[in-house]
RNA sequence: GGGCCGUUAGCUCAAUUGGCAGAGCAGGGGCCUCUUAAGCCCAAGGUUGAAGGUUCGAUUCCUUCACGGCCCA
């Protein structure tokens, strides 16, 4: 898409036609273009205040409000005026004999999209239309570029996503949208500080990267001369200041990860993850409902109506092994290596790679393909291959298993916690076994931390840790099905 | 990575079998002192995503590319 016609076209004698009356406003007055406009109230708040005013009727209540034009209807001495802010939409009532000839024309030269701030007097127009008569007024910005279609919106999804300002301008859904999710990540913040839990900022360049199952994106230090990477978790630092006694501690914010995009992922996502003394992996999905039922009411009731579930039932719990055995008739005990994993998934039929795949990535596919899509309601699968858990203590009952269990809401992986392994000895050895996975030929393996592993050496508590993507939280609760509907400025190609 | 679909005025969308590229909104000039997708009159607004090809003639057919969407891997 080109960036804008630098020649022909309509859009230049648009831009001409504003900038000219742009001139004419600073040459009439120094008034308007303030630096401030204190006293501003939020328009939803006069609503709250006058909405059962009857048609007709008149207050001597005045009211300063400030927003965007965003539709005007002239009829000769008399013009009205639509006014929006975040909070809501008002008319504005004006009147050439009250306002006098020069100010009027001033008001109705106004173009769709300029800021304007207003005293106005709460009156209820005839038709029964809650209004602030203009008593006065001042231009607040001129918009030199013409809005975007004051009706239909702005409805082409490339230009939502490039230009997020003029889709927050033309679609009141999407404002609505962004504010919810900004509800959401505060209900995410008091639940955990509400629990004890102190929040923490660790580094985003690391000089080594882990805590997931991701490739990392690189940068360099000029000064130090050295590679960094940006983070693909938070969890190896957190886990190190469990070890340093915090007891109760979360980070939210920005990981990265250099994977493709699509529908549920973005290279750059915000994730919480808390982490917490004393406690095991069944603690946390209990902490989990719990966060996630806060979160939802967070949203408010116009998005919970398009969530998928509902948040008061207790979620679906069923083991990995199951979830396989249920959607696809494999008994993962009975196939333990991958030779005996791959006959049993070709003889199947099952449209999963096996070729030169390892074990635990033919059974994680398995998962992803045949059982995640069909978890619509909010479900925990428990007790993960520990293969594929190299941060997870071993299950106490069955040594094959980690204590383990990732959440899934609308067919999407949202969650994953552990007990976390806090043995040092076995945490190496786990490394090992990465490394190995590495060697032949394992593109995603956890590379080794020694400082994690010597902070580990002090001894960590029994600690249960979760990483929920808060990216994919705002996606079910509000009912969106792609991930760039709640990230401001998704990545998309240049 | 593969398949399918899309890209036309600032925005939202039309355009028959390949035959002069249209409309609404926005913007400009008028009229109108309770309208609300305000209304009425007038005038204006286009490199049809990019490049190439077929053709007397391409928004339309073909090829390549870019970007986006959906599905699959």
């Amino acid at each position: 898409m080109t960036e804008e016609a630098g020649q022909g076209g309509r859009l230049d004698e648009l831009v001409a036609e504003r900038r000219a009356k742009a001139l004419a406003l600073r040459q009439a007055s120094a008034e308007h273009f303030p630096y401030s406009y204190p006293g501003v109230v939020a328009i939803a708040s006069v609503r709250a205040q006058y909405g059962d005013l009857e048609a007709g009727a008149e207050t001597e209540d005045s009211r300063r409000v400030a927003g965007r034009v965003a539709a005007r209807r002239g009829q000769g001495g008399a013009a009205f005026i639509d006014l929006v802010d975040r909070s809501g939409r008002i008319q504005l009532y004006a009147r050439r004999d009250t306002l006098g000839e020069a100010a009027f024309a001033t008001l109705t030269d106004l173009d769709l999209g300029d800021w304007l701030g207003v005293d106005g007097t709460v009156v209820c127009s005839r038709r029964g239309e809650l209004s602030l008569r203009v008593e006065d007024f001042r231009v607040l910005a001129k918009s030199l570029r013409p809005p975007p279609d004051k009706h239909h919106g702005l409805s082409d999804i490339e230009l939502r996503y490039r230009h997020r300002e003029r889709d927050l301008i033309a679609n009141d859904q999407s404002r609505e949208l962004f504010m919810a999710r900004a509800r959401i990540v505060s209900a995410v913040r008091s639940y955990l500080d509400g629990e004890g839990f102190i929040e923490v900022e660790t580094p985003v360049l690391q000089p080594i990267y882990g805590g997931a199952m991701a490739r990392p994106f690189t940068t360099h230090h000029n000064e130090l001369d050295r590679q960094l990477y940006l983070r693909i978790a938070t969890e190896l630092y957190l886990k190190r200041l469990i070890v340093g006694g915090l007891e109760r501690v979360y980070e939210l914010g920005k990981d990265f990860r250099n994977e493709g995009v699509s529908h549920k992922h973005n290279p750059e996502f915000t994730m919480v993850e808390w982490y917490e003394a004393y406690a095991d992996y069944r603690d946390e999905a209990v902490r989990l409902e719990a966060l996630v039922a806060a979160a939802a009411e967070a949203a408010g009731p116009a998005f919970a109506a398009q969530a998928p579930f509902d948040p008061a039932k207790p979620w679906h719990r069923l083991s990995f092994v199951d979830a396989v055995a249920q959607a696809t008739g494999i008994d993962l005990h009975a196939h333990a290596d991958a030779p005996s994993l791959r006959e049993a998934v070709e003889a199947k039929g099952l449209q999963v790679a096996t070729e030169g795949q390892s074990w635990p990535a033919i059974a994680d596919d398995l998962l992803s393909k045949y059982v995640e899509p069909t978890l619509i309601e909010p479900t925990f699968v428990l007790d993960y291959p520990i293969e594929l858990s190299p941060f997870a203590r071993t299950h106490r009952d069955d040594p094959r298993l980690a204590e383990r269990w990732e959440a899934f809401v609308g067919g999407m992986e949202v969650a994953n916690a552990f007990s976390e392994l806090s043995d040092p000895d076995v945490q190496r050895e786990r490394f090992a076994s990465q490394q190995r996975l590495a060697a032949g030929g394992e593109e995603e393996t956890q590379p080794h931390d020694e400082a994690f592993l010597e902070a580990l050496e002090h001894g960590m508590p029994p600690t249960g840790g979760v990483g929920l993507g808060v990216d994919r939280l705002v996606m079910v609760l509000t009912g969106r099905t792609s991930i760039r509907e709640v990230v401001l400025f998704p990545a998309l190609r240049s």
